[in-house]
DNA sequence: CAAATATATGCAAGCGCTTACACTTCATGC
DNA sequence: GCATGAAGTGTAAGCGCTTGCATATATTTG
């Protein structure tokens, strides 16, 4: 498995009749070095192929230049455009990014951070904060360095990058009762490990449960987030009766779902139901009727994560958490009940 | 940006009263090591919290377990997931991936390169064929594994995992010809740097070359992926005489924003015109109509990107290319032309 | 112009780990 | 019982780099 020999920092020196620890100085500090010096080195190091062994570098200097992000999965839009911006933004710092995934399970999560962290990464961006005492445990123990997205609350023992799921939820729901709706149902993620879809119904529960008239939450089901599941979902609900005026799912991909599955039923949005989404990825623009969804700042999330964690390992002291606010976007799968 | 001192090797040996050597050994051929070592070994590492460091293995094993890939964007639901199933199936073997991306541009994309060599990539994942010769060279210089992705060819000399966007594009423009249309357009994507849109595009004109009656691809526009470059390309297009009766699109998210933006221009698509798209993304299943699109295996070929790479690391001689083939889904976006 | 300071480079000690080799036990077979 | 070998462990030599300190050279200053 490994490469033919690479030259050395040792080789380079040689070849340009200078030390190793010049040739280490005009590669990490070169207004250190004499330009002259510098431009003969680097002409070596062209000429030779060079580039430094990551392993004695990481060994000698005690960083890596690598952070890690352990994220539910790729495959949804949303934590994949974050993930990008996440990464652009490290890049730009000459920081590279290390990926795994969780698939929402909290054994698998702490299982990928101890192979992010033995695979060298200097920090960690973390999705969500509820996590099991086993992982918490071991972060503080390896003091690790850590921000958390797509989450939002008050602690100041800890680094945010994210908005208040139950607050955006909330703001959701109200919107519905707000049009007339009383007989409400919800489709959510699954909240076993997932914290954000477990807020997201407790902001909806919330809502309903403190609005000023009777409305009532007929049902709330949970769903991976495939747009059959949501589909089926849906078809469960509106099997029941009385049916809900209006379903409020817990992402945009269960709710495109949903809207799909109306039409196949026959059923019209937002005549005969309203259907609303959240995080308002490219789908949610796409389906007909357009979805009213929470608008969640994905790339803004991802790139302050990634500044928030840089400020962190380079040890600035001022170092706070951003809380982002989710917009409420309206488009036409919601309307008052009855069309 | 050090992180507090963390055990070492050293730290558990005294602290299990043996020698770092069998420490190491109990790590990495545990089967070399007493059952009764192992255990106390075992004991004393999780009470330290000791995890191997990382500079020092890589620098003392010549590998790292971490490969790379840089790939045009994860903000496309394409790569996502094709990235998604290659870091688990590197997962699955204890390997980490390093992600960069070069937003399809060449240059960056070396520099993307260079970096996920220098943080310690021992091998990689790249998108497509076609890169410039400062890139081919540094690659070959550095001696570099990698395979590729998202692309086939019979070059023997290099390792694919991907299928044939020439083919592909041309037996979607096949069946568009097949259904009687006669003045075809195309929206594909930016073809600098990104030899998979170009292949698409001469796959498209091929076929229309080569079709046994007298069809015109009236003309080609380039786009970047997004919803809305599709639909002003639409717009523009449509707004020919004569207009086409069919537009092929470089990806399904081209094609749904031609797709809405024909519903708001009061354009009924088959009936008006007919639309395809590539990549059979979500997205593609959502719009109404849903769109005829090729059915690119994403999840297989990241996984067989993965498997690939993994055993050319493992210097097995018998690593061979695969090549994967796209599938036509036919949906309601492509009519025969009138409806 | 000597002294003081700034600038450029070299020296050499590790960083924490792996691994070839040497050594010690202990079981086995004749 | 003793040679033989297997199994378990220790010793120590690096892997390639960074960096504090010492040294050499250039620049400034009174």
């Amino acid at each position: 498995m490994n490469k033919t020999d690479n030259p050395t920092l040792e080789d380079v020196a040689r070849a340009a009749g200078v030390s190793t620890a010049t040739i280490s100085r005009s590669i990490n500090e070169p207004d250190k070095v004499a330009q002259k010096t510098r431009d003969r080195i680097c002409e070596v190091i062209n000429k030779l192929g060079y580039t430094p062994n990551f392993g004695g570098r990481a060994l000698a200097s005690k960083r890596t230049n690598i952070v890690g992000a352990v994220i539910p999965t790729m495959a949804n839009a949303m934590f994949a455009s974050g993930l990008q911006a996440f990464q652009e933004t490290l890049s730009a710092s000459g920081v590279t990014l290390l990926v795994a995934s969780s698939g929402y399970n909290s054994d698998h999560e702490l299982e990928q951070i101890r192979t992010l962290i033995t695979h060298g990464a200097d920090g960690l961006l973390l999705i969500g904060a509820a996590r099991p005492k086993a992982t918490m445990d071991f972060l503080h123990l390896r003091n690790i360095p850590f921000v958390i997205g797509w989450h939002y609350d008050n602690d100041p023992q800890r680094l945010f990058a994210g908005f208040d799921n139950h607050k955006a939820a909330q703001v959701m729901c109200d919107a519905v009762l707000q049009l007339g709706h009383r007989r409400v149902a919800m489709i959510g993620g699954i909240t076993d490990g997932n914290d954000r879809a477990k807020s997201r119904i407790d902001g909806v529960r919330h809502a309903v449960a403190n609005f000023a008239g009777d409305a009532v939450l007929l049902d709330i089901l949970e769903a991976d987030y495939t747009l059959e599941n949501g589909g089926n979902a849906f078809a469960k609900l509106m099997s029941a009766t009385p049916a809900p005026t209006a379903i409020i799912c817990g992402n945009d991909v269960l709710a495109a779902g949903a809207v799909v599955r109306a039409s196949d039923l026959g059923l019209k949005v937002p005549d005969d139901v309203s259907i609303t989404g959240f995080d308002d990825i490219n789908l949610a623009t796409v389906v007909r009727p357009a979805l009213t969804t929470m608008r969640v700042p994905q790339t803004d999330m991802g790139r302050s994560a990634a500044r928030l964690l840089l400020a962190r390992l380079a040890e600035n002291r001022q170092v706070r958490s951003i809380e982002f606010e989710a917009e409420l976007i309206r488009r036409q799968s919601l309307a008052p009940p009855g069309g």
